[in-house]
DNA sequence: TAGATTGTTAATCGATTAACAATC
DNA sequence: TAGATTGTTAATCGATTAACAATC
């Protein structure tokens, strides 16, 4: 009875938007057809794992030739659904919400943004990037008359849950989290956390190493 | 003679920042000890892989007690070099650059921004919250009187390899990379790329298929 | 045909999980 | 002593890599 929402293949599924610009600039270059070899060079991983990724969107190549660049693309966008634009609603019209609005590569990749959210008197009514933003005592009010597949959480932590429980009881089925706040959400909400802290570890990690190890 | 800066428990590096913030919140309220079954409820991972990765940063428990929660944070914080602050250039001063000039909890982990560089002249000479912005045209002459660390690149996709290019000339080792170019760098720089596609790619790929195992 | 590239099957590697003895 | 928790050793699991046959 268990409702699963894991997906099997996760580094895969987190290459393929890689793949994807890879394969649009190509695509738009005239190109018909990659090979193994020059998809791996462009992501910085070896060939056989570029087949096996693939063998995920089941795309078949023709040996000496490649994939067929179009099918590849069209396969992708297909399994993450990505066809059909996804009609989003931004929390949090601040600097990190602000930031979310410009980024023209997610509207490249679907997300469409419907409406921004803030409690900041000075931000309501006005436009950031092209999108109306309301005063979040509307929230509730106005995501019934949208229909919204995702929420792009940039509120401050604190009221990250608050948020989150009226976002939920409004039927929103995703959320995109930027805030620090773990969020508890019904088994049929999906979640996915941002944090940038992970890869500032790994980077002080690394930097620390290289500064011991160039010492000696 | 490789140099090899490779992490070799990267998973555990990674959950190091969320421990530690835990951590710190434990400590100021007083708690002197925790057991490995309270750090992974508030992890949302098992125990046994929270002992795990204390065995990385060389601390021993007491059976019945738990770990002593200042050593475990003196020891995360120098395993990743936290101990004393880094100071930080960042370039870019747009929307994204100054959502990261915001961003307290970067401070709190470590990281110093001691200025920002930018060419749009309206930002110049103006301070974007406490960090002086100067003219991009003077980062060389700047960064040989500034003792940088770090370097977080925020400029538009097509400039980033031509500013990695003065930054590694002028001796800085560690570049944080929020572009979406991949840089070409000599061995003994590290960087670091942050990309919100691979977790966007997740959350689409568990909403579609959420919705399509709904509808069944 | 020759040779490059795909696709399959097996091996390796590392991370997570399990089992349980040691310890306070 | 009893029982909770650590720490060690082994098992499992999944991702990556390797080897090589199939194919155009």
């Amino acid at each position: 009875m268990k409702r699963h929402t894991k997906i099997d293949k996760l580094p895969t599924v987190r290459r393929l938007p890689g793949y994807l610009s890879i394969l649009q600039k190509l695509s738009a270059t005239g190109e018909m057809f990659v090979s193994s070899s020059k998809l791996a060079e462009k992501m910085g991983i070896i060939p056989i794992l570029v087949r096996k990724d693939i063998e995920l969107i089941q795309v078949s190549g023709t040996p000496r030739i490649g994939y067929p660049i179009k099918l590849l693309i069209e396969r992708i966008e297909n399994y993450l659904g990505w066809g059909a634009s996804l009609d989003a609603v931004l929390i949090g019209a601040g600097q990190l919400g602000s930031s979310i609005l410009a980024n023209r590569e997610l509207n490249t990749l679907g997300l469409r943004i419907a409406a921004g959210f803030d409690n900041d008197s000075r931000k309501m009514k006005t436009s950031v990037h092209g999108v109306p933003i309301y005063d979040s005592a509307r929230l509730e009010e106005l995501l019934k008359t949208m229909h919204i597949g995702l929420a792009i959480l940039c509120v401050p932590a604190v009221y990250a849950q608050n948020v989150t429980d009226i976002l939920v009881a409004s039927g929103v089925k995703g959320i995109w989290n930027f805030t620090s706040a773990r969020l508890s959400v019904p088994e049929d909400v999906i979640t996915q956390k941002e944090d940038l802290t992970p890869g500032y570890a790994v980077l002080s990690a690394k930097l620390t190493r290289l500064q011991t190890s160039a010492c000696r």
